[in-house]
DNA sequence: GCCAACGTTGGC
DNA sequence: GCCAACGTTGGC
């Protein structure tokens, strides 16, 4: 069982969102950064748990959990011509784009900013703290990942 | 809205 | 296969 974390900007896609879904659920569509998708493509496994983080808003911030109910499959917005994420170059029988599915699970009892983050030592190798890390999809170590949550019943 | 960081593209 | 130009991400 790995974990992940995975960035979405709430003004498009939230955690509210999520949970307003069809049985709480979602393809993970618009991946397009090779490192991600190898990532999601070989890596993802039904049952892996995901940090849901919210980017590009006020307080960036960890907010949720998800979990991955539908491992890799072709991502078909890649072929849809009037779709944002289009792109020629993935065709059903070659395509370049993965996609997962993902299921809400639940919020945190309080979001956990990037900025509070920052500030906890045991948490210095995490990805999403590395200079310059633009990964929209990153693994999380079990560790960081019980840590992190222990987090949630503290105050900031 | 700025800009640092970094991935991708394409000419050579 | 190098590398400059360009585009995107995302915190601030």
């Amino acid at each position: 069982m790995n974990y992940w974390l995975m960035k979405s900007e709430p003004d498009s896609f939230s955690i509210d969102d999520l949970a307003a879904r069809p049985e709480k659920t979602e393809h993970w569509d618009g991946v397009r950064n090779y490192q991600a998708r190898n990532m999601m493509r070989d890596q993802m496994k039904k049952g892996d748990l995901i940090f849901f983080y919210h980017s590009s808003c006020k307080q960036p911030s960890i907010v949720g959990i998800a979990r991955v109910i539908k491992e890799a499959y072709p991502d078909f917005t890649a072929f849809d011509i009037k779709n944002k994420y289009y792109d020629p170059r993935s065709s059903p029988s070659n395509p370049r784009w993965y996609m997962v599915n993902v299921q809400f699970v639940r919020k945190l009892k309080r979001d956990i900013s990037l900025q509070e983050l920052k500030t906890y030592k045991s948490l210095a190798g995490l990805p999403l703290l590395q200079r310059g890390n633009r990964l929209s999809i990153m693994p999380i170590g079990k560790n960081q990942w019980d840590f992190i949550l222990k987090l949630e019943h503290q105050s900031s």
